[in-house]
DNA sequence: CTGAAAGCGCTTACAG
DNA sequence: CTGAAAGCGCTTACAG
């Protein structure tokens, strides 16, 4: 049926293993002979066979995303650099949702969906680092994110820490002292929300301002769950003249909240966010955020999880780059 | 290396199509051969090879999706959606960023990367209707958004003009008589652009309202074609009391450059939107704007694709089908 | 520099 | 209900 490099052997006059030299950027080939290849390909309309192709070498130029959504907006910025990135090396990308789900995510790590893929990009929500070593298979693997953290795995990190603490510095700098964390809950340690938090402390701790447990609200990820945090703690009348969205849609959803009960923002209550997602920019006010380096992050993971394919670099040594990260003060707290 | 057929039908003690059958479930397997097979693929932990049997059968169970780039939240969650319909169909979706260009565009309908997929799913941008039917190969294909429009391709429609009428008339029942169009230029009829442009003209006509086209401003359909395009229209001096942004980013863009001029919206100028993005209910002052059926696009998309890969359905008979739309009143607007 | 053969791991007719 | 054989379209040693 279709065109295949047997029909370009024959219109070319040559072997099939000179048509796969030719396609294949083999070096030595005489100029004539790859130039009637080319001719036959060109006018056959041959197309290589990519599944053909992965079976007989046993890669298939495909690296695997699972993330929970691609209508978050972060992760949907994240993914659009990754693509971006596999491609200028040649790669592909299949994205797999995971809903956030424990069942999902395995299945993404041991399904028959990894047979498609060389490698695996895993933004892990549910499991735990001991599940993920456990089920997934051979094949290299790179997480992101850094709710899971350990030395026996790949990952490239986000300085979830110091960034935190950037923002809450930088708030403190502006003369507010009661500061609300809304994401995580007071003894959170591990995982993005408890890093955050722990940034949160650390320059709280640094200006010598008190550690309020009742300032800390923990709520759902999303525009919704801000803008509840933010009524829930409006309604229990404790007092605080800024706010720390642990990512940007979560403090877009109380800056929301905020101004549909009047309040004004930055004069009554700074707001400050995670993530600078593009939207960050253009909210009004707009919100002073933390760019946590995603370009770079896309960059250094989709090369890493290439080399590991490839077997580049050193093979036994865990790698965990660190991306830089960024404050960006806009209107919401100047 | 891996865990083959061949290996389960040798510890089964069965041959291999015998494997095979229980693997696709074929029926008249003897439940205690059945068992024996089930048993010795888990004990081996087989997995089908996808590659393989792509190979084999001339399926690979995969769509192609071309869009613009992931970073635009209508796409976003597009995409989430279409991913979620084809999952529920035993399919998966390998995304494509054309980044809006013509290049991009034609590789994504005739490069290798169709081998991969047994269908595409085509948001175009920058190809007419006769550059798609040439470069398009003999797969299935299906069209969505409209800025191409032709009868001779499947493809699901928005109702981009009566959603867009039904916007501009509850402008105009609001009181509101100069309302300002970002994202067309006066003379456009075709496209997303000039069909929700059309909608705009029919609402102001029914009312007897006249079209006055220093109203309407040409920009980018993205956040800051929306601020600049408001900001023009500001500093051009043109009274307007109403801004209709044809998608929601440039409606948002819009917004947010008019409260920073110090406008207030909606009591001085109201503002709408098309699409209903996740954001648009969490912007301060919430966006009214018009939902245009994003589920059931994805939905009938999916649906209409994977019936022609199949095989099912009336072969020859082009189907375009039209999603319902909705309005969303919200603050900026009431 | 080029050719003939083997084989990746499946599914698909064809027999029985 | 099950088996033995062929073949999807490539790439990869192995010769020459």
């Amino acid at each position: 049926m279709a065109v295949t490099m047997n029909d370009v052997a024959r219109a070319a006059g040559v072997s099939l293993k000179t048509v796969s030299n030719v396609i294949n950027d083999y070096e030595f080939i005489r100029p004539a002979t790859k130039q009637r290849v080319l001719d036959a390909i060109e006018e056959l309309g041959y197309e290589t066979n990519l599944t053909a192709r992965s079976l007989r070498s046993g890669k298939t130029s495909m690296l695997g995303l699972v993330l929970a959504d691609l209508s978050v907006p972060y992760y949907a910025e994240l993914a659009s650099d990754i693509m971006k990135a596999a491609w200028a090396r040649g790669y592909r990308v299949l994205v797999e949702q995971s809903g956030n789900e424990a069942d999902h995510e395995k299945s993404a790590l041991q399904g028959q969906f990894r047979s498609l893929t060389d490698g695996l990009l895993f933004i892990p929500l549910s499991l735990d680092a001991g599940q993920i070593i456990q089920a997934a298979g051979k094949k290299p693997l790179v997480l992101l994110g850094e709710f899971v953290q350990d030395p026996r795995l790949d990952m490239v990190l986000i300085q979830n820490l110091e960034a935190a603490a950037a923002v809450t510095a930088h708030l403190l700098a502006g003369g507010r002292r009661r500061i609300a964390v809304l994401g995580a809950r007071d003894g959170d340690t591990t995982g993005s929300n408890g890093l955050r938090l722990s940034g949160y402390k650390a320059a709280l701790a640094a200006a010598a301002v008190e550690y309020d447990p009742t300032l800390v609200i923990d709520c759902e990820w999303r525009r919704d769950g801000g803008a509840d945090a933010i009524a829930r703690l409006l309604d229990s009348g404790v007092g605080f003249d800024a706010v720390f969205g642990l990512n940007d849609v979560v403090a877009l959803g109380a800056l929301h909240e905020l101004l549909v009960r009047g309040k004004r923002v930055p004069d009554e209550i700074a707001v400050a966010g995670f993530d600078d997602i593009d939207e960050a920019r253009f909210a009004s006010p707009s919100l002073t955020t933390v760019e946590p380096g995603r370009a770079e992050i896309a960059e250094r993971a989709v090369e890493l999880l290439i080399n590991r394919i490839e077997g580049k670099g050193s093979a036994d040594k865990v790698e965990q780059p660190e991306a830089e990260f960024s404050l960006r003060v806009r209107q919401s707290a100047p």
